[in-house]
RNA sequence: CGGGGUGUGGCCUAAUGGUAAGGCACUUGCUUUGGGAGCAAGGGAUUCCGAGUUCGAGUCUCGGCACCCCGACCA
């Protein structure tokens, strides 16, 4: 993509209504422009992070057998009464339309999914089965807050399993939280998996990913030495107690942000829709179903709480919207500026053929400190610069966005520098 | 929903109750090209909305709305 094209308008002051570092760093890097509070559109910088991350959730779900649906958003107000949602979920967006029948935004999409599903699966031998959707919620939040991390509107990959069994259902759990680490670990996070209360709808425990950062809004207890970690909302133990599932390590008390979870959602929905299946004697059965999030547009911005400086984001190269940000600064010579012009187009091709995503700084009369504030502020893994003083010695400029230190390469070897460099940090 | 704070060109800010100012961005011309360039000229505002006090309100009062923060809440 060439800069003087591109839909970007970067700006020097974060803005003042954003005081969370993700959502001033997104607003003036022309990732995320703010609609209201908690409600964000997506620029063509911020979309393509968003699709890169959806893309490895959707890479791990199809890994584990999901099934991609879409389901609808816009849902009848008799579903969410079988379940008795309608009355309960005090989150739950409820919108009435000229003739004065009332709907419900999809905040959770269990009373969609449950009779979708049921109405086709009639016998033991259907089970099991696990569809997800990537697809925007809507909650009725009394403080949007934190920029991207907790707001009204938000992409959120769902999956809903169904199961014979509860032995069933933890055999899948298990695949899926190891696939739900998979993903955290391809962003370059650290999640661990919380115990945490069921929520309003069920008696039973969840789990919630949990990734360290003081922009998230929990607090967990963690032991140091095994994977022991609760949400301190039911934590029985205190910090600075021996951990007690495995005696030996210590608790700790973090900050976390909530990005994933897991509930076990029992019989609960199919009783209320009365669709269940035909076991091997015949008789009618409820299945055991199981409920697996993940916060797209709140790992975004969690994403970059994690990765920034002082300049501006630090993208995971797996997540970046473009790995290499391309600089051609020209000269005052108009013969020598067409010469680095020429360079630098052919750089840009090349790189392009290789299938690497670069966004190109064509413009003229941009000065380098412009451009290279810009790149910083953007985040792109890595910068490329060809300049009168590059090109003296047929190079290019490399230089990552993590290092201080800018080295010479060779024209004729940038491509294949780059593209193991990319290659290695996006495993 | 309780408490606190803030609303001024596209963005960031300034302005004892007395002509709304500056920087960034934008337009034009010239110059400039390795860390957010320089000079000159120019365009751009019902100071969030409504009422009130006053000779006069960006400024004071009341009401509303919006946004941010703390808390509560959080399938």
């Amino acid at each position: 993509m060439k800069r003087s094209y591109f839909f970007a308008h970067i700006t020097k002051e974060p803005p003042a209504d954003e005081t969370s570092v993700n959502a001033q760093l997104l607003v003036r890097g022309a990732f995320v422009d703010k609609l209201m509070a908690g409600v964000y559109s997506y620029l063509p910088l911020g979309l393509r992070v968003l699709r890169k991350i959806e893309n490895i959730v959707r890479e791990e779900m199809d890994a584990i057998g999901g099934q991609e649906v879409l389901m609808a958003m816009l849902h009848p107000k008799t579903i969410w009464e079988q379940t008795g949602g309608w009355g309960s979920i005090d989150v739950l967006f409820k919108i009435q339309s000229r003739t004065e029948k009332e709907y419900a935004l999809g905040q959770s999409e269990e009373e969609v999914v449950t009779p979708l599903v049921l109405s086709r699966m009639h016998t033991y031998k259907d089970f099991p089965l696990a569809v997800y959707q990537i697809h925007w919620k809507f909650r009725d939040e009394l403080r949007a807050k934190s920029g991207l991390l907790r707001g009204r509107e938000f992409l959120m990959k769902d999956m809903y399993s169904f199961h014979r069994d509860q032995v069933d259902f933890e055999r899948f759990y298990t695949i899926a939280k190891q696939a739900y680490f998979r993903v955290y670990s391809r962003l370059g996070l650290t999640a661990k998996a919380t115990e945490a209360s069921g929520g309003s709808f069920s008696t039973k425990i969840s789990y919630e990913f949990m990734v360290l950062t003081d922009a998230g809004e929990d607090d967990i207890l963690y032991c140091d030495t095994c994977e022991f970690c609760v949400n301190k909302e039911i934590a029985k133990e205190k910090e600075g107690e021996k951990c007690t599932r495995c005696g030996k390590g210590a608790l700790h008390m973090a900050r976390a942000s909530e990005v994933g979870n897991v509930f076990d959602l029992g019989q609960k929905y199919g009783k209320d829709f009365n669709l269940g299946y035909t076991d091997e004697k015949g008789e009618k059965q409820y299945p055991i179903m199981g409920c697996y999030g993940i916060g797209i547009s709140r790992l975004l911005g969690v994403v970059v709480e994690k990765f920034n400086d002082a300049r501006g984001i630090r993208w995971p190269a797996a997540i970046a919207p473009f790995q290499v940000n391309l600089i051609v600064l020209l000269s005052k010579d108009s013969n020598e500026s067409a010469r680095i012009s020429v360079a630098a187009e052919t750089l840009y091709h090349s790189l392009r053929s290789a299938g690497i995503d670069v966004l190109f700084d064509d413009r003229e009369h941009i000065s380098a400190g412009e451009k290279f504030a810009e790149a910083d502020l953007i985040g792109a893994p890595w910068r490329v610069v060809v300049s009168a003083k590059t090109l003296a010695g047929e190079f290019a400029e490399l230089k990552a966005r993590d290092s201080e230190n800018a080295e010479l390469i060779s024209l004729s070897k940038i491509l294949n520098t780059l593209a193991e460099a990319i290659k290695k940090s996006t495993v």
